[in-house]
Formats: structure tokens, sequence, C-alpha cells
DNA sequence: CGCCAGGTTGAGAGCAATCAAGCGCGGTGG
DNA sequence: CCACCGCGCTTGATTGCTCTCAACCTGGCG
């Protein structure tokens, strides 16, 4: 733990400046240490309560954080898609399941290396923070919508959430299933589809080969969404 | 800026040593800049939006987390307690409002001395993450149970969780609200109160002067929590 | 061609929200 | 000292949104 410091420290500065455009590209000395995998759709990544050896960055593809109840449903906590990080939770053990909704592609990283990189460069330190208490945002916001809104109020905020990640365009594949999206929204399967049918009658929507979202009107969504 | 700085770099490994026992204790320096406020019940600490010139420690009383929505309710997302920091967020802006929910005593830091520190410091630095990655294992562990659970079986978790934080203690006072327990745990005022009073005459709990709780059965609340 | 997982649609029930009224206690002022 | 007031809490009656249960559809694949 002591050894990465003093490499890394050396060129503080560098990194640092390296870090306005882009500061995860300080983790560029781990190329090496990552290893490249693919995983398939439904396929578990790391496991709630397991050691955090590994931490991972999605390459391409799509994940799903769930947590697992006792009667056998789940809580999707978030979905992860390329660029996002898996697992930099400063604690021994996952808190949390990841699996790909999605045939996806991965990094995996030692999270003893990621950590001593982290510890020599405050820069990718502070940005690793930010992605952390950025994640916690998105929680309390997700929480207000779970408690105050309708079950078409959350979807129509979903839609719009995919149609952002998807560069604005208004044609996007959602790379779950329903059951996925209902467990992102506190509802069952059978809500989701109710309604995004209902949105599809009222023309706001296109649905195509199940998965492939048009948002029609988007002005309508964002009525919808009971926001402003 | 720079005065903390050499100060805490000379000594790292003592700062380490320490941190086993109190990692935050590297903040110590943060004494001299830090002042020290009184609230009373119901006040704003920070507001939602408000840049993140200060961040604040919690002495004592207790402090509700909370994000305002449009039709004027709110979500509590979390309460914090003695010692709970509040605005360490990375971040130019404070996402959520802070406010009071019992007269506290707060400890307030320039978010810019708290960074410099933690620049230097990278055991602070992993600690304060790890600070922040607790706060999201919490709010994704709310999800399930807001997701999940019956109002029943969230009063129960809750009043459970709040006496944990009694040290254990069978008699413990709640320094909220029948309202601020409602807004964070999904639910409306009327449901809270219905389930605590059948709690009440089911032996379960004592609800003595409003706010003061025994936990008289706590094998009963487990059990009605619906975990294991 | 048949299977199966994922999705849709329908009927009905239930839990918590809503609406409404009343209670209890602490504080304030006459 | 007592009456009043107001906030927080409790309790009751009713509504309604979503869940549940159940049947059926659809598209991909061996």
């Amino acid at each position: 733990m002591m050894g990465p410091n003093i490499e890394t420290s050396r060129s503080a500065h560098v990194i640092a400046a390296r870090a306005v455009h882009d500061p995860l590209a300080a983790l560029d000395p781990l190329k090496a240490a990552g290893a490249r995998l693919s995983v398939k759709r439904g396929e578990e990544i790391v496991g709630e309560g397991n050691a955090a050896d590994y931490c991972y960055k999605v390459v391409s593809g799509s994940v799903r954080l769930v947590k697992l109840v006792a009667d056998g449903r789940r809580q999707v906590c978030e979905f992860l898609v390329a660029g996002d990080f898996i697992g930099l939770t400063a604690d021994a053990h996952h808190y949390f399941t990841a699996e790909a909704t999605a045939d996806s592609v991965l990094m995996r990283y030692p999270c003893r290396r990621v950590e001593s990189l982290i510890a020599g460069d405050p820069a990718l330190a502070q940005h690793v923070h930010k992605l952390t208490t950025s994640g916690l945002r998105r929680a309390y916001e997700r929480m207000v919508l779970i408690c105050h809104k309708s079950a078409q109020e959350r979807i129509a905020w979903f839609l719009l959430e995919m149609g952002k990640r998807s560069a604005g365009s208004d044609t996007f594949m959602l790379p779950m299933t329903r059951a996925d999206i209902a467990d992102y929204l506190g509802l069952v399967i059978e809500t989701v589809s109710r309604v995004l049918t209902q949105l599809k009658v009222a023309g706001t929507i296109q649905v195509r080969n199940i998965n492939r979202i048009t948002l029609v009107d988007r002005d309508a969504l964002e009525a919808a969404t009971g926001e402003g």
C-alpha cells in the first residue's frame, strides 16, 4: 500500500492537469492490471456480501444494481451504463448484487490497486467521491419519485431519463425488461405494462419490438411527470 | 489554506495511526476554523441549491435531510445525529435541505478548508468516502423498505433502528414529529399514528409523552419487520 | 412445430391515502 | 389562576390507486 504512493506522488500535478479533461484518465496505469470481460444478459457480476476484491467499469451494455429481499422480490437500486463504475465502495464487501441487464463488456480492476492509485492522487480521489455523492443524490431523487409520484408520473420520468442517456435521441432501446423497470420504480410488471400501453394509445410514445421506444410527444411526457 | 496542509502532511503516519481509533481526528486542525452554532427545532441549516461554502458536523440534537417536492410535500432522505456530517458533497451546491428536527448544536467548517485537509490525507479521504458510500447503502436499503414493506413493517423497522441509535436502550425519545417519520418512510401522518396505536394496544411498545417510546417486546417488533 | 420467457390484458381485492372531526398539551395573555 | 389558542396527534369514514390473481398473447429458438 506504500509502494504505489511513491510512484504516483511523483507526478501528482501532471495527473491533476489531465484530470481537467477526464479525471478518470488517472486510472490509465491500471490498464495493464485490468481484465476485459464479457457477460451475458442476466449474468451476475458481483454478489451482495462478496469480498470487494475487484471493482468494475462498464465498457458497453447495461448493468443493474439490485438488492434481493427475503421473500424473493428485488429492488433495482440503479441502472449503470458505459462509463459507470461498480464497487468503489471503500468497504470490504459489496452491499449490492450487480447483474447485466443486457450482454455487456466490463473492465475489471483489483480494488487494492485502484485504492492505492486514489490514495496518491487527491484530484482522482475527489472525482471518485463525486461519483458516489452523485449516486446518493440520484437515490434521494428516486425516493421522492417513489414516495410522491403516481405510476404514470414515475414511468414518464423514467422514459425521459432513458431518453437523456441516449444522447437526446427520440428513439432508443430499453436495455432492460419490464420487471427491471418495475423493480426500479417500485411498481409491478403489470402496472408498467399498463402505463406504457396508456402512453402508447395516447400517442405520447411509440413501442416497437417490445423494447424500442420512440418519444413522440416530449412535452406531454414532461407534463405527465407532474413537475413544473 | 496552506497552513493545515503543511501541518498534516508532516505527520501522515501519526494521523493514520490515530485514524484507527477515530479517523476524523485528522480534522482536529479545523477546530480553530470551525464555528459552533445552535439551531432551534425547525430551523434551516442548509438549503437545497445553496452554494456549498460550509459543511457541518452534528454535535448534539437531530437533523433531517429533506427534498421538497413541487406540490408542497417533502421527502425526508435521512436523519442525522451526533457525529454525522452534512454537506461533504464534493460538489459546488447542496442537493438537499438540512433542518433541525430538535434543538441542536453544530460545528460549521469552510468546505475549502476541509477539502484541502482531505487532499493531503489519503486515510481521511478514504474515511470520508466511506461515510458517503455508507449513506448510499442506507439509501438503497430504505428503497427496499419503501417499495416492498407494509406500513407496519416499515414502522417496526424504524423503531428498532431508533433503538439501536440509543445505545440499545429500550426507552428513548423520538427527536422528530410524526410528519418527519411519515416523510421518511413514505407514509402519511395518519398511517404512522394508526400503526403506533396498533403496536401500543398490542403491547409491543409503550408511548409516553408523545415521543417517549419504550420497546416492550423486541422479538415481536423484529417479527413485524417481515425479515427472517 | 411446440415450447417458453417475457409481455399484455382483465377482474377483483386490499392497503394506505384522503377527507374530516375531535383530542390533548403547552404556552400566552387577561 | 383560568380561559383561550394553536400545533401536533389521534381516530373515523370513505375513496381509489395499485397489487394480486388469472388468462392469454407474442416472438424467438431449438
